[in-house]
DNA sequence: CGGCTTTGACCCGCGC
DNA sequence: GCGCGGGTCAAAGCCG
């Protein structure tokens, strides 16, 4: 995980109190899969752009942390669809401390095979018809942003290789599959256009890469600034008390004023 | 020539 | 059992 917290500084009050609202090992799980330290935040961004918090997302309900640290109803930014597949009744998910590995046992049973895939493709693929429905596999922590953007790729400063569109029912716009070229990493990640508003791309990360950023260049980071407005939406999956889904919204000028610093 | 994208085929889970 | 949809593979082609 690239290191890329500034000297000296201590996180904001606001900062603070969006970790608190997201729950502490959340927010710094959110802050690992995105690749960055929570100190990365640290210059009082929030006290000037507070993050847009999704609370419940089963009842669609969005939720806006202001300035104050209360929650406030926010204006309607829609639940992302796909994200209803997370959603179940499971338990609680009791996140570890080094990862947001706490996807629900049923969705852990459902990765099982790409998970598998992903180790050894021969042996689920052309070999392994032989499923082992019981065995436990290891979480995949996921992710998505949304972001309004023209551009469905963005650059996030990782390289990746295309495996696979597809088309999206009751979608014009057909959905990419993009696995890290980095060896041994693999972190995999959707694009897709949401069908309600063609101007935002979701992306979902699946996995937590297990090498630094390859490409840090200012010029890089300066291209994405370019191209995406004006939030990102992040979710993770069963994260939220009694397995609800737990989204965070990050206006991206606040993760580009991050990246800035760096 | 290596890395990447494209694209049709294939596999699998799930609902009916 | 069958059809459908999601996800992945892998060959072919493109490009720098």
């Amino acid at each position: 995980m690239a290191d890329m917290r500034f000297p000296g500084e201590n996180p904001s009050a606001a900062t603070t109190a969006a970790a608190e609202a997201c729950g502490g090992d959340k927010w710094d799980s959110f802050m690992d899969l995105l690749g960055v330290h929570q100190d990365l935040f640290a210059p009082s961004i929030f006290d000037s752009y507070p993050p847009l918090i999704l609370e419940d997302i089963l009842h669609e309900e969005v939720l806006q942390l202001d300035t104050k640290h209360k929650f406030l109803p926010s204006p309607p930014f829609s639940a992302v669809p796909e994200y209803s597949e997370c959603l179940n009744n499971n338990p609680p998910a009791t996140p570890n401390s080094s990862s947001i590995s706490s996807l629900s046992n049923e969705e852990a049973a459902n990765d099982e095979q790409q998970t598998k895939a992903d180790e050894d493709p021969d042996k689920t693929r052309k070999v392994g018809k032989s499923k082992k429905k019981n065995q436990r596999k290891e979480r995949v922590p996921r992710f998505a942003f949304m972001t309004k953007s023209e551009i469905d790729h963005l650059d996030d400063g990782y390289r990746w290789r295309k495996y696979g569109q597809k088309p999206v029912k009751n979608c014009p716009f057909p959905r990419s599959y993009y696995r890290c070229t980095n060896g041994g990493c693999g972190v995999k990640k959707r694009v897709e256009r949401s069908s309600d508003d063609t101007t935002i791309v979701v992306t979902t990360y699946e996995g937590q890469h297990t090498h630094p950023c390859p490409i840090t260049s200012r010029g890089s980071i300066e291209f994405a600034q370019q191209q995406v407005q004006p939030y990102i939406h992040t979710s993770f999956p069963s994260l939220g008390d009694h397995g609800l889904l737990q989204d965070i919204v990050v206006p991206t000028h606040m993760m580009n004023q991050a990246k800035d610093q760096v």
